[in-house]
DNA sequence: AGCACGCCGACT
DNA sequence: GTCGGCGTGCTC
């Protein structure tokens, strides 16, 4: 009976009497699960020391978050500590003692949280049905962090941990463990001297201190190593350092000079695109106390880096910061909440700033690092805007739609080195607008944002209804800016326009690392653009109103980083370098690039917000899905005082994202309901209250799925595009 | 989520 | 008299 139909698994251990059902029936129901059987352990000893292990079940609807506990055999003792995974049997009936019946329930992963002497439980405890790894994945600190994620963010704790511990790889976890390298040497300041607070951040973490702060790179090729810089004084102190960043691309750069800088061993990369495998190696290592520091996207937030002394993210306001999946975290907030943790420095560094870390400063929990008016402007590019009415004489450059400023700017670029295009993305666009004042258009019954079916029909994106003779309301004017002319077809116009130029462009599907120091036209989408190897030696920011006119919150802040990310590439003002801007001259933000100013833009825009109540200063979640049940969870939410219930509204078809999973039938009492429309209800609070709405919305969700009551809600804590 | 237990209608 | 509907509640 020990042999399980000639399957080449591991013999079984010899079970105690009156488990062959059990046995037999995993046999039959996963014959190809090339795992040891889980035993029963009925009748085993229990350890003698700490008998009761705290599991948490790692997956599983939202109530079963919180613990259970299992009694532990004595032949798992050693390895059943805090923070490895196992499997338990868990469900109606695992625990029944009617003898030889059941040992039913389904097995289950999770985590040993802790080992205590006794149970609250009343009833006899279920054993730990197997010990997957001794390898204990989930430290007290990482579990702590994961708790707080979960809970700012109205989500579940299993939730949280998936992001946070990668899957296992039972061949990586035999490697044996390298030891540590001695911290390095203090390193010198390098390019940091161009900040008056820079030496003094850098000496600050070699000496074991905790700075917080908010840095404003000056434009050119020294972020990557002053970042690199920063982790390697922290190491310095014999601490840890983590710092994240929005794609793969721009953590190879920081790691690459933290290689320049303190050789190999030292660091670790941690990306997707390493493959499972290779992750969760270097994540053991990590973990393991080999590697003290670690750069990596958003996953490697809540890399388990020993004895943490600094968190740093690069560019915050880029949007690959937030998860895709559940709850949906940000970066920023999530090494916010370590920083605070586990009582590490903190750096948020940008070219930009975005009003979240604005308010950092303004609250003074970081100091800015900055440097002063001279530094920018020997660093900066001359920036020009010109207003896109006005087309060059050239009738080249008229066919390429260039005003005459931006077509001076290229031709004189490339006498002397590669000149940047940056068009925003085609479909980036979101709404059309008159051509005459630029006010969106929008849809004569209901408001919504009207977009172009196809070439001669308008359509509101909202209703559906056609809207097709249109006047602009407050010109009016009858002739729409239709869409953005995409990064392929300015490269066609411009090759026609500069004939014999090479022309490359880099966009979503192929991006361009780098370029070569040779007159070229380089037409990239906003974050595709390629570095030059010494600085490009003008850009020409196109379609300015495209980026300006998005019925987000953010356009401006958005529209801002994009200009200033890609015109940090250009070289220097004193080398010649020119930025020519398409846009209307008297915008804020086309204002805060011409003068370089992204601190006073965010201070500007956090101040607007508070007088809006918009976040960061207040908390904001969204609650979207069928009407009904929309309403059915706000009305049972036990919101605090001083919060504010906006909506509901309808929600657009094409925003109502993918039906739940398949096989989920939201009509039970046979009663077929129709596909009800969406809604969606934005709730506010005031500062301070952002725990109380998390909890709020967390616990009326699962009061939802303990009763099973309807459709599923989506709840967002932080929703990104609140317009 | 599963899966039991439990309390009311039409069937061999 | 039972079989079985799915409402309610628990799972260590």
């Amino acid at each position: 009976m020990s042999s399980e139909h000639g399957q080449n698994k591991p013999p079984a251990p010899t079970p105690p009497g009156g488990e062959q059902l059990a046995l037999i029936r995993d046999t039959v129901r996963k014959a190809k699960v090339p795992r040891a059987k889980p035993r029963t352990w009925r009748g085993a000893a229990l350890a003698e020391r700490l008998p009761v292990a705290r599991v948490l079940v790692d997956k599983g609807p939202v109530h079963l978050d919180k613990l259970w506990d299992y009694a532990v055999p004595a032949e798992l003792d050693a390895d059943a500590r805090p923070g490895v995974r196992v499997r338990v049997r868990f469900g109606a009936g695992a625990g029944n003692v009617r003898e030889g019946r059941r040992e039913g329930g389904g097995l289950l992963d999770g985590y040993i949280v802790e080992r205590v002497a006794e149970t609250d439980y009343k009833g006899p405890l279920a054993a730990i049905a197997q010990v997957l790894s001794p390898e204990p994945v989930l430290s007290p600190a990482l579990l702590a962090l994961c708790r707080a994620v979960a809970d700012r963010y109205a989500g579940s704790l299993a939730d949280v941990l998936q992001l946070a511990i990668p899957p296992r790889s039972a061949r990586a976890e035999t490697a044996s463990p390298t030891p540590a390298l001695p911290p390095p040497p203090r390193p010198e300041p390098g390019s940091w001297t161009r900040y008056p607070a820079g030496p003094g951040f850098l000496d600050a973490l070699a000496r074991g201190g905790t700075p917080r702060a908010v840095w404003t790179a000056l434009p050119g090729p020294h972020w990557p190593t002053e970042l690199a810089t920063v982790i390697a004084a922290t190491l310095a102190s014999g601490r840890g350092a983590l710092a994240v960043l929005p794609d793969g691309r721009s953590a190879a750069r920081v790691d690459a000079a933290l290689t320049a800088l303190l050789g190999p061993g030292r660091h670790t990369l941690l990306t997707a695109d390493a493959g499972p495998h290779e992750r969760y190696r270097r994540w053991l290592a990590v973990r393991r106390g080999s590697v003290r520091a670690v750069v990596g996207t958003r996953a490697a937030m809540f890399a388990p880096v020993q004895d943490l002394g600094l968190v740093a993210i690069w560019d915050d306001g880029d949007s690959s910061h937030s998860d895709d999946n559940a709850p949906r975290p940000h970066a920023r907030d999530v090494l916010l909440l370590r920083a605070v943790q586990e009582r590490t420095g903190f750096l948020a560094g940008d070219l930009s700033r975005t009003v979240e870390t604005a308010q950092l400063l303004e609250n003074g929990w970081a100091l800015p690092l900055e440097a002063g008016r001279e530094q920018v402007r020997a660093a900066a590019p001359l920036v020009r805007t010109v207003s896109d009415g006005d087309l060059a004489r050239d009738p080249a450059a008229r066919a390429a739609r260039l005003p005459s400023l931006g077509w001076r700017a290229l031709r004189e670029g490339l006498l002397r080195g590669p000149v940047l295009v940056q068009v925003p993305r085609r479909g980036y666009v979101p709404r059309l607008a008159c051509e005459r004042c630029r006010e969106p258009a929008r849809c004569p019954h209901c408001v919504g944002p009207l977009e172009a079916a196809d070439a001669d029909t308008l359509r509101c994106g909202w209703c559906g209804r056609g809207a097709h003779p249109w006047h602009c309301p407050s010109c009016g004017g009858n002739r729409l800016r239709a869409t953005v002319i995409g990064a392929r077809r300015t490269a066609e116009e411009l090759g026609r326009a500069f004939p014999g130029m090479p022309v490359r462009t880099s966009g979503r599907d192929h991006v361009l690392d780098a370029v070569p120091d040779q007159p070229a036209l380089i037409v990239a989408t906003p974050g595709a653009e390629p570095v030059a190897e010494h600085g490009y030696a003008a850009a020409l920011l196109l379609d300015g109103w495209a980026l300006l006119g998005r019925p987000d919150l953010r356009a401006g802040e958005e529209a801002l980083r994009r200009w200033l990310d890609a015109a940090a590439l250009v070289r220097p003002q004193g080398e010649g370098g020119a930025v020519v801007i398409v846009a209307e001259p008297t915008l804020s933000p086309v204002q805060a690039l011409v003068r370089w100013d992204p601190a006073g833009f965010a201070a500007r825009e956090l101040a607007e917000r508070a007088q809006l109540g918009f976040p960061p200063v207040s908390r904001m979640a969204s609650v979207s899905g069928p009407a009904s049940a929309v309403a059915e969870l706000l009305e049972s939410l036990e919101l605090p005082p001083d919060a504010e219930v906006l909506g509901p509204v309808p929600v657009p078809p094409a925003e109502q994202g993918r039906p739940r999973r398949a096989g989920e039938t939201p009509a039970k009492r046979g009663r077929p309901e129709p596909e009800e429309p969406w809604e969606r209800a934005l709730l506010r609070v005031r500062p301070g209250s952002g725990a109380a709405l998390a909890a709020a919305l967390k616990s009326a969700q699962a009061a939802r799925l303990v009763r099973r009551e309807g459709p599923p809600v989506r709840v967002r804590v932080d929703p990104p595009d609140i317009g």
